[in-house]
DNA sequence: TAGCCGTGGCA
DNA sequence: TTGCCAAGGCT
C-alpha cells in the first residue's frame, strides 16, 4: 500500500502552469492526425468524431479518409440511402453510430443549410451528437472554447486533480464543474488545452501502464505523489461480449454487409448456430434499428 | 441510470 | 489464452 500522503489539489495558478507544460508537449508529441490538419473541414471533424466513438483512433483513419472521398460534404452522404453508409462503415463497430451520422447529415441539410453549425447546441441537437461530441467539434472544428469531456480527459484529471487513479463510472455533474475550472478563458488556448489533455491520456497518462517517467507533468500529479494508489470503489463493470446478443449481431451483420444483394432469412439465422432464439433476437433486433431491412424473401442492409 | 450497442489489438 | 479497453450516445 503507499504510503505517501495525497497533496493538495493545485489552484490556479498551478492549473495554470500544467495547462502550459501539456499544451508545450502536446506541440512536440502529437500523432499527425490527418483530420487535425489546418486544412480539413467541420465535416471532416464530425466525420473523426463519430467514428472515434469508442473506437481506437488508429483503427479509423483508413475509413476516414475513404468516408470523405466519397461524401466530401453532408449534402452527399444525406442524398445517399443509409444502407450505403452502414456497408461503408465497415467494421468499425457500433454500426448504428453509421445510421446516426448519415442521420445527422440529413439533418444538417435540411436545417443549416449543409453546412455543420458552429454552435454547441445545435450540434448536440443532431442524431448521435452528445455532450462530448458536440463539444469537440465546437473546439477543433471551430476554435471554441468548450469543456470536451472525454474518457481521456476524464482520467488525465482523476490523476492529477482529485489523486485517483479512475474518474467514477459514469461522468458526474462534479466533474464537469472540475473540468469548467481548468478552462482557460483564451478559445485558442482552451482548444489546444482540449487536444492536449486528450492525447496526454491517449499516449501517456493511459487506462493501464501509464508512463509516468515520461509525462510533462509528473511533478504536478497529485495520484503519483500519493505512489498511485489503486482504484477503490467497486470495480468497474464490463459488458461480456462473448456469446452475447451483440455479437450474434455483428455475426449477422456482417453477413450482410458482404452479400449486399440480400440474404436468405434462413440462411442468415444459420450464421449464428450457436443459439437459434439468440440469432433471432439479433435479426428482430436489427431490422427494429433500421439496420437490416426486409426486401421480398431477403434480408438487406 | 444502468444496460446496451461491435470490433480488434495488445499484454 | 483471456481480459482489458478504446475521442460515447441513447433509453
Amino acid at each position: 500500500m503507499p504510503t505517501a500522503k495525497t497533496p493538495a489539489a493545485p489552484g490556479p495558478a498551478e492549473r495554470a502552469r500544467i495547462i502550459e507544460a501539456v499544451t508545450r508537449w502536446f506541440a512536440t508529441a502529437a500523432r499527425p492526425l490527418p483530420w487535425r490538419e489546418p486544412s480539413v473541414s467541420p465535416w471532416a471533424v464530425m466525420v473523426s468524431e463519430f467514428m472515434a466513438q469508442q473506437t481506437p483512433v488508429a483503427r479509423v483513419i483508413g475509413p476516414w479518409h475513404a468516408w470523405l472521398r466519397r461524401w466530401p460534404e453532408p449534402a452527399a452522404l444525406a442524398a445517399d440511402p443509409a444502407s450505403e453508409a452502414v456497408a461503408a462503415w465497415g467494421r468499425l463497430g457500433y454500426p448504428r453510430r453509421a445510421l446516426r451520422l448519415h442521420g445527422a447529415a440529413t439533418a444538417i441539410v435540411a436545417r443549416h443549410g449543409g453546412q455543420v453549425p458552429a454552435e454547441p447546441d445545435q450540434l448536440r441537437a443532431l442524431p448521435g451528437v452528445g455532450e462530448y461530441t458536440a463539444a469537440a467539434i465546437a473546439s477543433f472544428a471551430f476554435g471554441a472554447r468548450a469543456v470536451v469531456l472525454d474518457t481521456n480527459v476524464r482520467r488525465v484529471l482523476a490523476r492529477i486533480d482529485l489523486g485517483r487513479q479512475y474518474p467514477a463510472n459514469a461522468t458526474t455533474a462534479a466533474e464537469r464543474r472540475l473540468a469548467a475550472q481548468w478552462l482557460p478563458e483564451d478559445a485558442a488556448t482552451a482548444a489546444r488545452w482540449a487536444a492536449a489533455s486528450m492525447e496526454l491520456g491517449a499516449l501517456v497518462c493511459t487506462a493501464s501502464g501509464p508512463d509516468c517517467a515520461h509525462c510533462p507533468v509528473a511533478g504536478h500529479c497529485r495520484w503519483l505523489a500519493a505512489g498511485r494508489p489503486a482504484h477503490e470503489g467497486p470495480a468497474r463493470r464490463r459488458q461480456a461480449y462473448a456469446g452475447t446478443d451483440r455479437q450474434a449481431r455483428g455475426r449477422l451483420l456482417d453477413q450482410l454487409r458482404s452479400n449486399r444483394a440480400g440474404v436468405q432469412t434462413e440462411v442468415l439465422l444459420g450464421c449464428w448456430e450457436a443459439d437459434r432464439a439468440q440469432a433471432r433476437r439479433a435479426l428482430d433486433g436489427l431490422l427494429a434499428d433500421g439496420l437490416a431491412h426486409r426486401r421480398g424473401e431477403l434480408i438487406v442492409l
